[in-house]
DNA sequence: TTGTAGGCGTTATCAC
DNA sequence: GTGATAACGCCTACAA
């Protein structure tokens, strides 16, 4: 069965395609009061459905936006994305969502699918290092936001957290509490922003005149929570093992917190008595674990709605001007960081 | 400046944009040689992009499907979206995510929308008790596939969780470690699979010649972490406050679950020592709390994927077949459960 | 092997 | 106020 077309309400209601597309389209061009009513009695007996295919190959706009993002699985990912489409649907926009797995060439494959099926904005959180196919796509009008990886000197708008101010005022907590030999376990610094967390760690350390204390996990990215708490657990035991092991462990983000935090109690040690644990994130989970993991808050959902809002804002405006956003940490004081125990303290 | 088309290529190539568009879609169709290298060369100088709207148009389809549940923030569907992509990809369609909030309004408007972006394809866990639109839809050419939430009496494909054998493995696993004053809490009974699990936990305690101890929420539903958690601990409250508290608490989901573990710690009473705490779905943040979740798995990815491939199955077939799949629960045991302590035994 | 022309469903320009 | 008609970019009989 073929679908009605305003051809279709056109003969039963003996008008022009034109007085109908008119009518159904809400256009303000003049159309006689009965005739209208006709129009959209007909429509309605017939369950017309606009094919917005049509409507969009005329108009050349999709109202759809592109989210490319590492996997959705990451409860960090799936907020932000929460916030995008809320934005996208109170505009009348909707959303197609793309895991990139952490691979630049699914990344790209992803990329060239939305461009060809006429979505002329995107919000990435782009793996790849090579920006040349976004920056062609770029001129050719399609919009950009960048989010939570910072692109490095291009001309793409985007939303960065202050990764390294977060660095910092973790450390500088745990210090604060009288910590000393703080460690710091984190995945694979093969990425801007953790490379960003990690010189916060490290400036907090130097200017305190601390030794640093690191475990950086080197296997391949993963896109799965159970791995980073592996890691977690892994990256733990290794710093144990040290010959003055800590008294505070900051993880790069909070599931390896979750894994730190494991570990430790699997290894008699108590956490926040015996060990302070500092996390990275400030996802929901974290005050579901005991003890409720302090940890320094990235705005995912408001991000996501920012994000979109800019997107919207540079789809529309002829001129496109270019700004970026930097978002604030902050700190989150939940139970898993405590003073350091009196019997390990120097 | 206007995109490129295959109008451009065959002005440029002095051909018809016939040929253009047999070389450029890789069509079967003969063409010689030197005129494919021709066109292919002179698309790529040009960076030639492919207007999927067009041929959508023209042939009424769209490689895209649409995906509605309740809330990608619940990391149970934040999975099986993750798995609906999987295959999707593989398939070279994209998908659309849509977030219902459990707002019957928003999930007809979702529908409405990507059917006139003529979407083909529909996954949806509804939330809606009236079925007509979707009926209606499907009359015309809309391929649906329900999961999650069962469906009753209509002709839609779906694929089901056994909630009621998963409510009854999950109370005799408590009563298999002796617990005879099992508690169940639950979110507002609204919705069947709820239902469901509630009737296997009712079914295996009159079995067993035991008395139900039933804390239900009377708050609406919501869509968010946190405040399951905060059911969770307040059902928790509520419970232990009854004359006879039981030795075991059985939650509707394991969000609520980690609040109930955490009210039971917040008031002094060990988990799983003076109190065995069992969940339901099995998210990975089960395995990073302490004690670890006991709890029954519910296979978010598999119906992920599953569900795409019936469904591309589906929009495939001329005759479409009904089917329906019963996907069955599995316990998971961890550490939350325990048998029940000497002290208070008889 | 290549080209011509019509149509997919819609909107917009121009006549009437 | 209404109706032809020509686009939008692509595919595909059919003709050459």
């Amino acid at each position: 069965m073929k679908p009605v077309t305003i051809h279709d309400i056109a003969r039963i209601a003996n008008v022009s395609s034109a007085t109908v597309s008119r009518v159904l389209s809400n256009s303000d061009y003049p159309v006689s009061k009965k005739m209208k009513e006709k129009v959209q009695r007909i429509a309605k007996e017939l369950d017309y459905i606009p094919n917005l295919l049509g409507k969009q190959l005329k108009e050349n706009k999709s109202m759809t936006i592109g989210v490319i993002i590492p996997t959705i699985v990451n409860p960090f990912y799936s907020s932000v994305i929460f916030g995008i489409e809320e934005i996208a649907r109170q505009n009348d926009f909707t959303v197609i969502a793309c895991n990139s797995l952490h691979d630049p060439t699914l990344e790209e494959e992803y990329i060239r699918t939305i461009v060809e099926k006429q979505v002329k904005g995107l919000i990435i959180s782009s793996i790849s290092t090579d920006k040349t196919l976004l920056k062609n796509l770029m001129k050719t009008g399609l919009s950009v936001i960048a989010i939570d990886q910072k692109i490095e000197g291009e001309g793409i708008s985007q939303i960065e957290f202050d990764y390294h101010r977060g660095g910092l005022i973790a450390t500088k907590h745990l210090q604060s509490n009288g910590h000393r030999r703080i460690g710091y376990v984190t995945s694979k610094l093969d990425r801007p922003s953790r490379r960003s967390i990690y010189q916060g760690y490290l400036d907090a350390m130097k200017s305190a005149d601390l030794e640093p204390l690191v475990e950086e996990s080197n296997s391949k990215d993963v896109y799965n929570a159970v791995s980073e708490f592996d890691t977690g657990k892994k990256l733990t035991q290794k710093m144990l093992s040290a010959t003055n092991p800590p008294t505070a462990i900051f993880a790069c983000n909070d599931m390896m917190a979750f894994g730190v935090i494991n570990e430790l109690w699997q290894q008699g040690i108590r956490v926040p008595e015996d060990v302070s644990v500092m996390g990275f994130d400030g996802i929901d989970f974290g005050q579901m674990i005991n003890p409720q993991l302090t940890t320094i808050k990235q705005p995912d959902y408001e991000m996501g709605k920012m994000a979109c809002k800019m997107l919207l804002d540079l789809m529309q405006g002829e001129d496109k001007p270019m700004f970026d956003v930097m978002l604030q940490p902050k700190l989150i004081e939940r139970g898993s960081v405590v003073g350091v125990p009196i019997v390990t303290q120097a």
